[in-house]
DNA sequence: AAAAAAT
C-alpha cells in the first residue's frame, strides 16, 4: 500500500483503503462532515473567519470546525518507515534558498539567510522530513547531518518513474532538439544571468544530473537555460513561454538542484497550545490551474525528487481528501497544488505557507480566466505565506495582459523577464489542414478522417461539455475507441479517460478545453478541431499536443462561416507555419473584413489584448506600476510567432482604427467579459 | 460563450 501515491493511483484506489475518511466514520471525519460548510459559503457572514492566519498565540481551537484538532488519528502507515517524518533537521541552520539581494550569478550555494528573516529556530513540527520512507517512493533520501544523503535505488521505482512513461512516447531517445534551438528568448531586467548551455555547466546538484539522465534529458531547452540561472541566482523570474517549451524543468531543475544542496528550511515556529501539529510546512508550492495539469507537473516533480529529501506533494479537488491528508502528513516539501483545494487544506489548518521559499504560479494567465485570481491572492497574499522579499516567485504565462502584468507587480521583486517564442507555429513539425465544413456535415467527414487516419491517437476538440459527450457517444455508437474529457465528467472518469488514450487502449479521445493546455500526451498523431476556438492562441495550444518532441503530427481543422471571427489570425498564423492556405479563408477574409467596418476584428483589438496579448516586458515602457499597455503592442521585438495575433499595427491601432467597436470596452480596470 | 475549480 505504500507504493503508489501518483495521482492515478491515489484517486482510483482511495475508496478502498480509506473508508473511514469518507464521512460516516467515528471521530474526526464524522465531525467534519456535519460541519463541513461549502467553500463559497465559507467566512460570509456567519463562520468566524479563520482566526489563525497570523499563528496568533491562541487560535480558536476549531477555526473551522475542523481540522487542527488534537485528537490525531492513528496514523495507519507509521508502522512504515517511522511516523511523521521530523526528527532529521536537527542539521543546524541551512537556509533553503540563498536569496540573493544583488543581481547577478551566485553560483556557489552558500547559504544565506533570506532579508530580514531570522531562521535560527529550529522547531521541526510533524511536518517535517526524515527517515520515512516517503510513499511517493521519488524521495527516499534524507539530509542529515547537513548532507544530502540520496536513499538506494529501486528499479521497480524507476521503472514507475522513468520506465513506463517513456515506452510509449519515445521520449527517453531521440528527441529533436533542434527543434527546440529554433525558438528565440529574450531576457530583459536589470542584471540578467547569462543562459547556460548544458545542465553541467554552471552546474546543477549532482544527485539532480542523475535524475535528468534517467530522465533521459539531454540539453536544456531554450526556457530552461534561461530560468535555471535566473532562478538559482535568486531572482524572481516572469516567463512567457508555453507548455511544450521544457517550463516544467525550467522552474522544477533550479528548485529542486537548490534544495538538494541546502537541505530543508527552518520549520516555522511551533504555534502556541498546539502539541499534536499536523500541519505540514512545503518549502516550495506550485499552483497549476487544471487538476490534470497539476497531476502533470506532480509527475515530473516524483521524477527529479527520486532518492532524494525531497517529498513532492500533489492536491488538487475532485478527489477525496483523506488520502491526499494522509499524503501530506507523511512529508511535503514540495507542493503542487489547484487552488481551490489549496484553500480548502489551509482553512483546515493542514498547510502552512510560512516556509515558502519558491512560489510557481504555472499557466497564469489561465487561472485568471478561469476566475481563480481572489484564491490566488488569498494564497499568496492573504495567508501566512512569505513576502516579496522571503521568497522567490516565479510566474508562468502564454500571454501577458493587463491582468498577469498586476499580478506581476504585486508578487514579483525585480524580475527578469522572459520571453519565449511559441513552440510549433514556426515548426513544421505540423501539417496543419483546413477543411470547409458545415455543422451539420461534420460527423460524417470526422468518420472519413477517422477511417483514412487510422494509427496513432488522434484528439478531438469540441466546444461544449454536451458536444464532447454526444460527439464520443457517436463515435462509440460507430464502432470506434473513443473516449471524452471534460469539466463535468468525475475526476475519476477524466484520469481513467488520459489514460486509456495514452496508453492506446482507446486512441481516440474528445476533449473540450481542458486538455487543450497543458497536457502533455506523448505521440498525438492527429488534432482535430470539430470546433474551432474562438481565441487564436487556443488553436496554437491545441494543435500543440501532437507534432511534440521532433515528431511529426497533423491537426484539421473544421472551418466554416461561423468561425470566420479567427479567419485573420488564421491566416497569419498558416502563413507564418509556411502551411498552405485554403482559398476559402482568403474569400471568407475579404468577407468579413468589409463587415460592418471591421467589426468582426474590433472585439479582439479593441478589448483588453487577449489572446496574443504582448509578450513583452512592460516595465521598459513606464514601469510595473502603470503598464503602458496600448502603447506598446509591438509584438515583442524578434519574437517567432509574435506576427499574429494582434492585428497588423499592434494595439495602438486597434483602438483608433475602428469606429464600431461598441463593445470594445478599452481595458479599463475589471474589464473581464467584453462579449 | 465555454470551460475550469473547493462540496
Amino acid at each position: 500500500m505504500a507504493e503508489q501515491l501518483n495521482m492515478n493511483g491515489l484517486s482510483l484506489h482511495d475508496s478502498q483503503h480509506a473508508p473511514q475518511q469518507n464521512g460516516h466514520g467515528p471521530g474526526p471525519n464524522g465531525f467534519e462532515r456535519s460541519a463541513y460548510i461549502p467553500p463559497h459559503l465559507r467566512s460570509r457572514g456567519g463562520g468566524p473567519p479563520a482566526g489563525m492566519e497570523n499563528g496568533g498565540p491562541t487560535p480558536p481551537p476549531m477555526a473551522n470546525g475542523m481540522g487542527q484538532s488534537a485528537w490525531a488519528p492513528p496514523q495507519h502507515d507509521a508502522g512504515f518507515g517511522g511516523q511523521a517524518r521530523g526528527n532529521n533537521w536537527n542539521a543546524g541552520a541551512q537556509t533553503f534558498t540563498p536569496r540573493t539581494t544583488g543581481p547577478g550569478n551566485n553560483w556557489d550555494n552558500s547559504p544565506q539567510l533570506p532579508r530580514g528573516f531570522d531562521r535560527n529556530a529550529y522547531g521541526a513540527p510533524g511536518g517535517g522530513s526524515g527517515g520515512g520512507r516517503g510513499p511517493t517512493g521519488a524521495g527516499d533520501g534524507q539530509w542529515r547531518d547537513g548532507k544530502h544523503v540520496p536513499g538506494p535505488a529501486n528499479p521497480r521505482m524507476e521503472r514507475e518513474l522513468f520506465g513506463t512513461a517513456n515506452e510509449p512516447g519515445m521520449e527517453a531517445t531521440g528527441i529533436n532538439f533542434e527543434k527546440y534551438d529554433d525558438i528565440p528568448v529574450e531576457a530583459s531586467g536589470q542584471g540578467v544571468p547569462e543562459p547556460l548551455t548544458r545542465f553541467e555547466n554552471p552546474p546543477l546538484d549532482d544527485h539532480l544530473l542523475s535524475n535528468i539522465e534517467l530522465a533521459g534529458y539531454k540539453v536544456p531547452t531554450p526556457v530552461q537555460k534561461y530560468s535555471i540561472p535566473i532562478v538559482m541566482s535568486g531572482r524572481d523570474l516572469m516567463a512567457c513561454a508555453q507548455t511544450g517549451s521544457g517550463k516544467t524543468g525550467g522552474f522544477l531543475f533550479p528548485i529542486l538542484s537548490q534544495a538538494f544542496q541546502t537541505g530543508p528550511s527552518a520549520a516555522a515556529p511551533q504555534q502556541a497550545g498546539f502539541s499534536r501539529q499536523r500541519k505540514a510546512y512545503p518549502t516550495s508550492l506550485i499552483l497549476a490551474p487544471t487538476r490534470e495539469l497539476v497531476s502533470q507537473i506532480f509527475d515530473e516533480a516524483r521524477k527529479f525528487a527520486y532518492r532524494s529529501w525531497v517529498r513532492p506533494c500533489v492536491v488538487y479537488g475532485g478527489a477525496d481528501i483523506g488520502s491526499q491528508l494522509r499524503q501530506i502528513e507523511r512529508g511535503c516539501d514540495l507542493l503542487v497544488a489547484t487552488p481551490g483545494r489549496l484553500v480548502d487544506l489551509i482553512e483546515r489548518g493542514r498547510i502552512s505557507l510560512a516556509n515558502i521559499k519558491y512560489l510557481v504560479l504555472d499557466e497564469a494567465d489561465r487561472m485568471l480566466d478561469m476566475g481563480f485570481e481572489p484564491q490566488i491572492r488569498r494564497i499568496v497574499e492573504g495567508e501566512d505565506m512569505p513576502r516579496t522579499d522571503n521568497r522567490q516567485t516565479l510566474m508562468f504565462s502564454a500571454t501577458f495582459p493587463r491582468e498577469i502584468q498586476m499580478l506581476a507587480r504585486d508578487f514579483l521583486r525585480e524580475y527578469v523577464f522572459l520571453s519565449v517564442g511559441r513552440v510549433g507555429s514556426t515548426s513544421e513539425n505540423i501539417t496543419q489542414k483546413i477543411e470547409y465544413v458545415e455543422d451539420p456535415d461534420k460527423r460524417s467527414v470526422l468518420l472519413d478522417i477517422l477511417h483514412t487516419h487510422g494509427a496513432g491517437l488522434t484528439l478531438i476538440f469540441v466546444e461544449t461539455k454536451r458536444m464532447a459527450d454526444s460527439l464520443s457517444d457517436f463515435l462509440i455508437n460507430q464502432g470506434f475507441p473513443a473516449t471524452s474529457i471534460h469539466g463535468d465528467r468525475t475526476q475519476r472518469e477524466r484520469e481513467r479517460a488520459l489514460d486509456m488514450f495514452k496508453t492506446g487502449r482507446c486512441p481516440i479521445l474528445v476533449a473540450t478545453a481542458v486538455a487543450a493546455r497543458g497536457l502533455d500526451i506523448p505521440n498525438v498523431k492527429h488534432v482535430v478541431n470539430y470546433d474551432l476556438p474562438t481565441d487564436i492562441d487556443d488553436y496554437v495550444h491545441r494543435i500543440g499536443r501532437t507534432g511534440r518532441a521532433g515528431n511529426t503530427g497533423i491537426s484539421t481543422a473544421f472551418f466554416n462561416r461561423g468561425n470566420r471571427g479567427v479567419v485573420r489570425d488564421l491566416i497569419d498564423l498558416l502563413k507564418e507555419a509556411n502551411q498552405e492556405i485554403p482559398a476559402f479563408l482568403e474569400t471568407i477574409a475579404r468577407e468579413s473584413s468589409g463587415f460592418g467596418g471591421g467589426g468582426g476584428r474590433g472585439g479582439r483589438s479593441g478589448g483588453r489584448g487577449r489572446g496574443s496579448a504582448a509578450m513583452k516586458d512592460v516595465r521598459s515602457y513606464g514601469g510595473a506600476q502603470r503598464p503602458a499597455y496600448a502603447g506598446g503592442m509591438g509584438m515583442g521585438g524578434g519574437m517567432g510567432g509574435a506576427g499574429y495575433g494582434a492585428p497588423s499595427g499592434g494595439m495602438g491601432m486597434g483602438g483608433g482604427g475602428y469606429g464600431g467597436g461598441g463593445y470594445g470596452n478599452p481595458s479599463g480596470p475589471g474589464a473581464n467579459s467584453w462579449w
